[in-house]
DNA sequence: ACCTGAACACCGTTCAAGT
DNA sequence: ACCTGAACACCGTTCAAGT
């Protein structure tokens, strides 16, 4: 008979980047970045906070460079797509729906922290406006700027849509009325993809 | 003879909202959101941080929407400007170089706090392009495209530019040489105001 | 190797007390 | 009215110790 594992002592799986990283953003998703705490993430992963410690000796740092990865780092593809334009547009939808699910992560995206995070990303863009024959230089405005106004409108689609925000919006003389924000999205995107020639 | 104001025991100027979120700001500025601390801040204003409580009841929480407000509430004006697309342009010049001088606050900018903030700003950019012919549901897609575009832009450039990012690129593979934020800011911007008619 | 317990230097905030 | 001092319940992190 095999070796059942044993029930005392340390049977449960052990920690992993992987395991803390997950339980952090559930944290975060769920209850906002400000309980994001050393040791309530203890707590969900049944472990003593300071366990965290031997996997990511940085710290409470690297554990927030690890959310922004996780979250920001999603590269275009081209494929199954009919032309680059239609690439770019539906990057920019799916990537507005990450950052939209981890909205508590969207600050620290904007701090200086993990400045690698969006290499990728930027650079999958740049290769799809390449092949579609945008020149160098206009490839690299072009990715910079359409990344800008996706994180920038998820920005403000979160502030807009807090807790309160509609009735705050009215108090402060803001005479719109409710916005939609997916449309108001879309539309802002394919004014900006037809700057591109 | 008229009296002086007495030597001894207050003859501090008062705290005021103005002198806390000012002394605030320039925490933020010199030495980073972190580093921002009730305790801190009453040593800045030469007071102890509990006198604070008695001018912002809110406590930190308020204080950091006033550093919001501050910052981000920046109504475009298209006087002196030969037209529309000229003053939205400046606008946009003068809001990124403000951002960039309160790097730190960007990270609040973002969060769901404050919600009133860019009410009025967006408001202005709204009244600018509908001065401009710009028909009202185009104006109201335009005015929070081009405030996506410029925090995002902001966002990215003070990612970019931290200390060691240019090392850190490097290394994930970011093929690109240093950039010139400024240059690309302006290219995109021409990108996204050409959008529209 | 992996985790725990106790400890340290900080936080934000309350509350009674001073002037 | 405006500020202080002491106290409380939290933080992130170190470090020696356990298994």
């Amino acid at each position: 008979m095999v070796r059942q594992p044993a029930i005392n002592a340390q049977n449960r799986t052990p920690l992993s980047i992987e395991r803390i990283i997950e339980a952090a953003l559930q944290i975060v998703d769920g209850q906002g970045l400000g309980r994001l705490t050393m040791r309530r993430l203890g707590d969900a992963l049944e472990v003593e906070a300071m366990a965290i410690y031997h996997h990511l000796p940085r710290g409470k740092e690297q554990l927030l460079d690890g959310l922004v990865t996780h979250v920001a780092a999603a590269p275009a593809d081209a494929h199954g797509y009919a032309g680059w334009r239609d690439a770019l547009r539906g990057w920019a939808r799916a990537y507005r729906d990450r950052l939209l699910a981890h909205a508590g992560v969207l600050p620290l995206l904007v701090t200086r922290r993990n400045p690698a995070a969006l290499a990728t990303t930027t650079a999958s863009l740049r290769e799809i406006l390449r092949q579609g024959g945008v020149p160098e230089a206009g490839a690299a405005v072009a990715a910079h700027s359409l990344l800008s106004y996706v994180i920038g409108h998820a920005a403000l689609e979160v502030r807009g849509t807090g807790p309160g925000a509609a009735g705050a919006a009215a108090a402060a003389g803001e005479p719109e009325g409710p916005v939609d924000w997916e449309a108001r999205f879309l539309a802002g995107l394919d004014l900006m993809l037809s700057g591109l020639t």
